[in-house]
DNA sequence: ATAACACTTGGTTATATTGCCAAATAACGA
DNA sequence: TCGTTATTTGGCAATATAACCAAGTGTTAT
């Protein structure tokens, strides 16, 4: 395999990565219709605010979730809107329990 | 967060984690247009039968793809069609590098 | 039967991920 | 300025993942 392709396939991969687990897949759910900052997503998770935030830079990173700062708080919104199709398209898929 | 809520998140970031692996990702872009066997993925692959196996079962187990016996050999096809679309929908995506 | 082939499963080791705590940073208010 | 609040970053321990090898299963060919 060609290393180009290979990086393709990284970059393809660390999205879906990015939004396999629950936390941030819960989180993602949240940002469709508004945006939250982090102390929103601490309070409602009961996680605690490192976890939270590592959980939305991960996303960030991938560019699934973007930011900024207003004052003391960091609003994170859903930058990458296709994800909202693919998570319905993907209510329909079964899963062996 | 109730416990059937927790579940679906699981279910969902299931799927998600699948399709988490370059190696996994690559297979699926390959079952797109034809079935293939076990071994075409081991040549093409170069890894060892146990892992492109292992590979294809957490695949199958999330209903990614579906697989069948015919004599000696196990042919595996892509089960979920909407991850045709989701591949197209995410190459669009940037990546940090 | 038994040998060969195409897998799958179990075990082990290396590496990655996730959670918390503690410390650092940055903005705001007294 | 100094303290408080909101967030990020670094470090560590527990758990999960991914690779290989070896052994087991099932089918075909001799």
């Amino acid at each position: 395999m060609k290393a180009i392709e290979k990086r393709r396939l990284e970059n393809l991969s660390a999205i879906f990565k990015a939004l396999s687990h629950p936390t941030r897949l819960w989180m993602v759910e949240e940002l469709i219709d508004t945006e939250r900052c982090v102390c929103e997503f601490v309070e409602a998770s009961h996680l605690d605010f490192s976890t939270v935030s590592k959980h939305l830079s991960i996303l960030k990173q991938v560019h699934i979730v973007e930011d900024d700062k207003r004052g003391k708080n960091v609003y994170y919104r859903l930058e990458a809107q296709c994800i909202i199709h693919i998570i319905d398209c993907l209510k329909e898929q079964r899963i062996n329990q």
